[in-house]
RNA sequence: GGUGGAGUCGCCUAGUGGCCGAGGGCGCACGCCUCGAAAGCGUGUGAGGGGGCAACCCCUCCGUGGGUUCAAAUCCCACCUCCACCGCCA
């Protein structure tokens, strides 16, 4: 990796400054087989540790009591099918006498080798509903605490902007200059919808053009995606089986609707077995992304800060199930994700978000926060995650070594824009005292050379 | 939306109820041969789960899931994917 972007003094790596180094050796160990069976049987009490940091509702000992189960019944059953197929050997050698003995013989063995099957079907459902569960274990750098309000700020970057006037918020000031439709686009889809309009179009499709050029500098392959997809990829990342009541479905076609193109750039190579050389995987991932928040009605049903759907360019990097290379890519996200803020001259903090705010999956989690004059507080714009092979192991995704051995990759995603909430920053830090905005360098070349709006 | 065809161990392919717990070719790996190589010859060549201190052994998988049968790659049903043609369409 590196393109010579490391903007390393920025970048509190590989442990975070503000929080305590890892236990190195225990912490390797645990992660690196994460969610694999054999590992929660081995340590249980790490596993126990991380459903209590995340708040998940997890019995382990549940869990490891069917593990157990389920294997005696798999052995009783490898073994009566063993039986079964030799006395199916011997039928076909047999005369007529014997085929009716052993007709009569499997017969009975059949009973017992159903109900033990039926059992084995059982607890294995039951197993590996609680399997899908499972945490992955965070990092021990990441503060423990119930929800966000535990996240520590890592640092502030660029300074909110001043005004000489009263400055607008995103919608007073995109109302005003004709640049979006609420009331009509509501009218159509309902609440929280929208519709952008003239200029704030052109610089929707700007933003997504630079971060998407660069992107390409550093090797991410450019890649458009479904956002309607299939439960399977849903499960694969980890959106599914909790967290349902978040996504849209499409039950006449069994489909849903992505929340972010994260699912499907998972689920591309869900199932794979990819050979060492082709990784690591980088795609810039583009998409529509759909979220019903349902757990937020009524809180920010104004503007474009809090909408069902939006556009985003996604960071993804598919690499090898190596917990330093992991973290470099942690870093290269996250810096990457820094320096298109920075390029938009936009003010942002970073935070590093809780054990209970990260999600079952997710070994690190650091949210972005972007400056928003209007709400007088940083707002969250982007969220970088690694989740080690927790992610890849449910997707089945894996990866040939040189010297053959099998593994589960690593994943790691990151925003680089999601509009329209970028935008609404953009608009509010940007604005002139006549209801302009300024264009931020970088994003002039896309629109013909415009310094203002 | 309709009709027809197809999905076998990396690739190609054999296979129409027990001799397929899958044969052949290509590729790949190792060995022999060679000064070296090619050719030739030989051997090997998938994934997952389980048992055993171990050498090793067992089970599952022929797109996926069910079913029929003593026995299924093979027969039946549903689904998925691909191909062809017809219809519709940004």
């Amino acid at each position: 990796m590196g393109d010579g972007r490391p903007q390393g003094r920025l970048i509190a790596w590989p442990w975070g400054c503000d929080a305590a180094p890892p236990r190195g050796v225990i912490i390797q160990g645990l992660t690196r087989r994460m969610l694999d069976k054999r590992f929660i049987r081995d340590n249980p009490q790490a596993v126990r540790d991380a459903v209590a940091a995340k708040g998940i509702d997890l019995d382990v000992d549940e869990l490891l009591q069917l593990d157990q189960e389920n294997r005696k019944l798999q052995f009783e059953v490898d073994e009566a099918q063993a039986q079964r197929r030799s006395r199916s050997k011997q039928f076909a050698k047999a005369d007529e006498a014997r085929r009716a003995e052993l007709r009569a013989e499997q017969e009975a063995f059949d009973r017992q080798l159903k109900d033990n099957r039926e059992r084995l079907a059982r607890t294995g459902a039951r197993l590996a509903e609680l399997m899908l569960a499972t945490p992955n274990i965070p990092w021990s750098g990441a503060p423990v605490g119930p929800d966000e309000s535990a996240n520590v700020v890592l640092r502030t970057v660029g300074t909110p902007p001043r005004f000489d006037f009263a400055p607008l918020d995103h919608v007073e000031l995109a109302e005003r200059r004709g640049w979006a439709e609420f009331a009509r686009a509501r009218r159509v889809a309902g609440e929280r919808a929208y519709a952008l309009v003239g200029d704030l179009v052109l610089l929707e499709r700007a933003i997504h053009s630079y971060a998407l050029d660069l992107l390409r500098t550093q090797e991410f392959t450019p890649i458009s995606v479904p956002a309607l997809v299939r439960e399977e990829p849903l499960v694969g990342t980890g959106m599914l089986p909790k967290g349902r009541e978040e996504i849209y479905e499409v039950p006449a076609d069994d489909l849903f609707l992505a929340g972010t193109a994260e699912v499907a750039l998972v689920g591309l190579h869900a199932g794979e077995i990819l050979e060492a050389g082709q990784l690591p995987v980088r795609y810039a991932g583009i998409s529509a992304s759909f979220r019903r928040e349902i757990g937020s009605a009524s809180r920010d049903v104004r503007g474009l800060l809090r909408v069902h759907q939006f556009e985003k360019v996604e960071q993804f990097v598919l690499c090898a199930a190596d917990e330093a290379e992991s973290a470099r890519w942690h870093a290269q996200l996250l810096a990457t994700a820094e320096r298109i803020l920075t390029d938009l001259e936009l003010s942002y903090e970073v935070v590093e978000c809780a054990t209970g705010d990260m999600g079952v999956g997710k070994f690190r989690m650091n949210d972005i926060n972007t400056w928003f004059p209007s709400l007088g507080r940083y707002r969250e714009t982007h969220s970088c995650s690694t989740l080690h092979d927790w992610q890849a192991r449910r997707a089945n995704l894996r990866y040939r070594d040189p010297d053959g051995t099998i593994h589960f990759a690593h994943t790691l995603n990151n925003t680089a824009v999601a509009t329209p909430r970028l935008l609404a920053a953009l608009l509010e830090n940007h604005q002139t005292a006549d209801a302009g905005v300024r264009v931020p360098g970088v994003l002039r070349p896309y629109l013909g050379g415009r310094e203002l709006l």
